[in-house]
DNA sequence: GTCTATATTTGGATAGAC
DNA sequence: GTCTATCCAAATATAGAC
């Protein structure tokens, strides 16, 4: 007798479904908006009834959720294998990266990083998700004697910066994205200026 | 007999509950989100019904679109009224001013600069306020010899990306926007460098 | 697991009396 | 202008048969 590990067909079904139904969830949230999603919609899309999601997420909440968590996932693994390890080209290929992430598609850079669902909060796994990304750049910069949260919070202004305005302005253009390699260069040479630790807060008006 | 001019007390009265109604608006969408806004509790926060919204506002987008032209118009009302013609001082007044305007109320920066609301368009007469808000501020920039787009475009990212942070991670603090005058010095830096105009796009990977 | 049927709530919006 | 009453549509979610 053959002794083949036991392939739990059931398991692999079920989980099939689940990648279809959020894959569906993306594509109707792309066509009429995130905060417009409804399981009606969605269960027709794949040829179900509104009812047996149920069987696959506990609620409407639970599913922007596994996209919440699918979305952090994604911004981990897609991430540049080899960033240069000079400061300008490092820079440049973080911002870069982050910011085509961001304009790839515009409802889950919504979902992951402008809080706009109402009664939305990612669980605690999902959070988990996304703060490990947070800290892969995080040490990156540290790794390059950047550790004054500062100078990361101001990098993370300008790659978010871009994105949203490219998102909101104009979706699908490159009027703010082709902007990257200039903002990278003005980030660098204004950290490398060394003024930077100003520990007194802005000018009073 | 005295020959006082008519004060149409009619009018008046009815523009005084217009004011109430999205008065009551902006309350309830920042305590409940701007998404979650409902007529019912719109109206009977100020004591009426909901049918007699319709008496002042077509519909409830027309009161999206009022907010939202109240909101641009409040841009351009509480902008300051001195700006230092140094090009570091007048940068730092201005991206200080938008910052602290996208800050004080996140609600408003969501209407105005995130379009978040399915369905949600403003109007051309609304509209036109903003933009004549974004022309002030290219005429200032045109005014100082930065003609550029892309010096303006890179500005706005700047700015709404330092408000965007505070407002998606930390709202009501000040982590972000205490990088105001450190982003504008940084900011002017770039542009007096004076290789600011690149034509060629971003390189490619 | 999937369905039908339905509960339940909640929206925006309208009709018509006063 | 405001109200009551209602319409209509849509949503999430549950119960229970199969």
């Amino acid at each position: 007798m053959l002794d083949i590990p036991n392939r739990d067909r059931r398991a692999e079904r079920r989980s099939s479904t689940r990648t279809e139904i959020l894959e569906a969830a993306w594509e109707l949230c792309a066509a009429n908006g995130l905060a417009s999603l409804s399981l009606r919609d969605l269960a027709q899309r794949i040829g179900l009834k509104a009812p047996s999601l149920y069987s696959y997420f506990d609620s409407k909440n639970a599913i922007y959720d596994a996209m919440f968590a699918q979305g952090c996932q994604q911004l981990l693994d897609e991430r540049p294998r080899e960033i240069p390890d000079d400061l300008l080209g490092g820079i440049r290929a973080i911002m870069g990266y982050f910011v085509d992430f961001c304009v790839a598609d515009p409802v889950r850079y919504q979902l992951l990083f402008q809080r706009t669902i109402p009664g939305f909060e990612p669980s605690a796994d999902s959070y988990a998700i996304s703060q490990t990304a947070m800290r892969l750049t995080f040490d990156w910069f540290a790794g390059h004697g950047l550790d004054r949260p500062d100078v990361v919070d101001l990098f993370t202004a300008i790659g978010s910066g871009i994105a949203a305005q490219q998102n909101s302005n104009e979706p699908g253009g490159d009027r703010w994205t082709k902007l990257v390699d200039d903002a990278a260069l003005m980030f660098v040479r204004h950290i490398q200026a060394g003024d930077v630790p100003t520990d007194k807060g802005r000018s009073q008006t």
